[in-house]
RNA sequence: GUCCCCAUCGUCUAGCCUGGUCCAGGACGACGGCCUUUCACGCCGUUAACAGGGGUUCAAAUCCCCUUGGGGACGCCA
């Protein structure tokens, strides 16, 4: 049999890192095998649904690489369909409709819970033979002794005692139908085999298993992965910091950065740490999942992003730069120009937008001058070297970093200077600041006309 | 409160199923060093963990139990 998953986001929010490493997996495990990753769109909260969301959410999942099969599937417009099997379980006897009101259940609960029980409804219209009436909704006889037991791809078995259980509604009273019911109905009839979600639904599942069987629903495989917490192990949430997937976009992080990230929270392959994606389709396994919740460390996001964006294709880096710096005004920017200045970069730059800061002294008509440094490098001493320097540097013919380096440390020894007391007061001639990369690699990238420019800005 | 899940360095984790090869390995971070024209990259090294207690066993990070801690779920939300 054939491997089909399935995402099902609710589009009240952006697609969440916790959400889009659930979707990894699930993905993963459908295309090693061949099978198929398809959609669902939980949008039946109609309060805060969002039709942006969806949009945010498909498009984050893109941007991963994340493809799917078919057309999402939209549970708003499936209410006829749940309708239908909701009805089918009235007939059958798995469920009943009941008049107790949300007021007369909340006692029943509160009672509950100051015996020291879970709180549950009582099951008092279950044999009351009711039919449909304003106000009524349906609810499922459950089973009320016995264990339900679910065979979980990552927890192994965990046992339910069905007492511990209500007669769950199924059906509101404004007719719409319950998630749990809406779940099974929808995985069922998408024919879904595998179903992976966080470890949050693990309390769920006893209640969907026992609407399955009342439907005589075939079980799907069971695997519920662990979640991922803040660093102070709380349940992620915007307090943190960003928890979007777009968020990590903007901040210039790759997406390939992020994948292995992600996939690295809770799952591992011996003691490698970056995989490929034909690495992670090769080599993922659901069983060797954690079964412990993870801390989620942006460090190692960076150092990953880091990683992927010093093995980058060059031109694919300049179009991304050129975006970032396009909003900051730098328009029409030369595509040589920044792919001979980017390889200067990549090892510098944890995130793109790093590489945006940097790339200002490049690109800028006249970087700014850091003031404390122009102050202890640009002085009368020094001036003189730089304009001799500019000197030899318009005398060159071959603007190569090598002929450069050598004409300007023959320039040196012929007066027996050290090259240190050059070094800084040319940086900051060049970029305005006390950190760059190297002295003749940058002058060989910015090309002769800008470095006399700048040259002759600060040294006259 | 009731039920469920989880528990190895600060963090992600290997090892656990199939006890001995583990005075516990890798990675991120931190710290130190090398390289060096600055900043990075790179390289080398250091730091740091089996939650606690009982068992079982010749032997336990590995198996069992309890405790503690953390998380989650208990909704006419999803």
């Amino acid at each position: 049999m054939s491997i089909v998953t399935r995402f099902a986001p609710s589009p009240t929010g952006q697609l969440h890192i916790g959400g889009a490493r659930t979707a990894i997996f699930s993905w993963l495990l459908a295309r090693q095998a061949g099978g198929r990753f398809v959609l669902r769109i939980e949008d039946t909260d109609t309060v805060r649904s969002q039709a942006a969301y969806t949009e945010g959410i498909l498009a984050s999942m893109k941007w991963l690489g994340l493809d799917w099969d078919d057309e999402p599937i939209y549970q708003t417009q499936r209410f006829d369909i749940y309708n239908k099997f909701i009805d089918s379980m009235i007939e059958n006897g798995t469920a009943y409709w009941c008049s107790c009101t949300p007021e007369e259940v909340e006692a029943m609960r509160e009672a509950a819970r100051a015996g020291g029980t879970k709180p549950k409804y009582d099951g008092r219209c279950r044999e009351r033979g009711l039919g449909p009436g304003p106000g009524r909704v349906v609810r499922l006889k459950a089973p009320l002794a016995g264990t339900t037991i679910m065979d979980d791809l990552v927890h192994g078995p965990v046992a339910f005692d069905n007492a511990e259980l209500d007669d769950m509604i199924l059906r509101r009273s404004d007719n719409t139908p319950t998630y749990n019911l809406a779940v099974v109905v929808d995985d069922a009839t998408m024919g879904i085999t595998h179903v992976i979600r966080g470890d949050d639904h693990i309390n769920n599942t006893p209640k969907q298993i026992m609407i399955y069987n009342a439907l005589g629903f075939p079980l799907p495989k069971f695997g519920h992965v662990p979640m991922i917490l803040g660093p102070d192990k709380k349940k992620l949430s915007k307090r943190h910091g960003a928890t979007a997937v777009y968020e990590y976009e903007a901040q210039g992080i790759l997406p390939e950065a992020m994948l292995n990230c992600l996939v690295r929270l809770g799952w591992s392959f011996g003691d490698q740490e970056i995989f490929s994606r034909e690495e992670l389709l090769q080599h993922f396994s659901i069983g060797s999942l954690g079964k412990s919740a993870s801390v989620f460390d942006n460090e190692k996001l960076l150092w990953l992003n880091q990683h992927y964006i010093k093995e980058a294709d060059l031109d694919r880096l300049a179009g991304l730069l050129a975006a970032i710096l396009g909003e900051r005004g730098h328009a029409g920017l030369d595509a040589g120009y920044l792919k001979a200045f980017i390889p200067l970069l990549q090892p510098r730059s944890r995130t793109m937008v790093e590489m945006a800061d940097q790339a200002e002294m490049f690109v800028a008509d006249e970087p700014a001058l850091d003031e404390a440094a122009a102050a202890k490098f640009l002085t009368e001493e020094t001036k003189p070297h730089l304009a001799e320097i500019a000197r030899i540097f318009e005398a060159a013919d071959d603007f190569q970093q090598e002929p450069l380096e050598a004409a300007v440390k023959a320039y040196l020894d012929a007066k027996e200077l050290k090259f240190k007391l050059v070094a800084q007061p040319l940086r900051v001639a060049l970029t305005g600041r006390t950190a760059s990369p190297g002295l003749f690699e940058m002058v060989e990238a910015m090309g002769k006309e800008r470095v006399l420019k700048r040259l002759k800005r600060v040294a006259g």
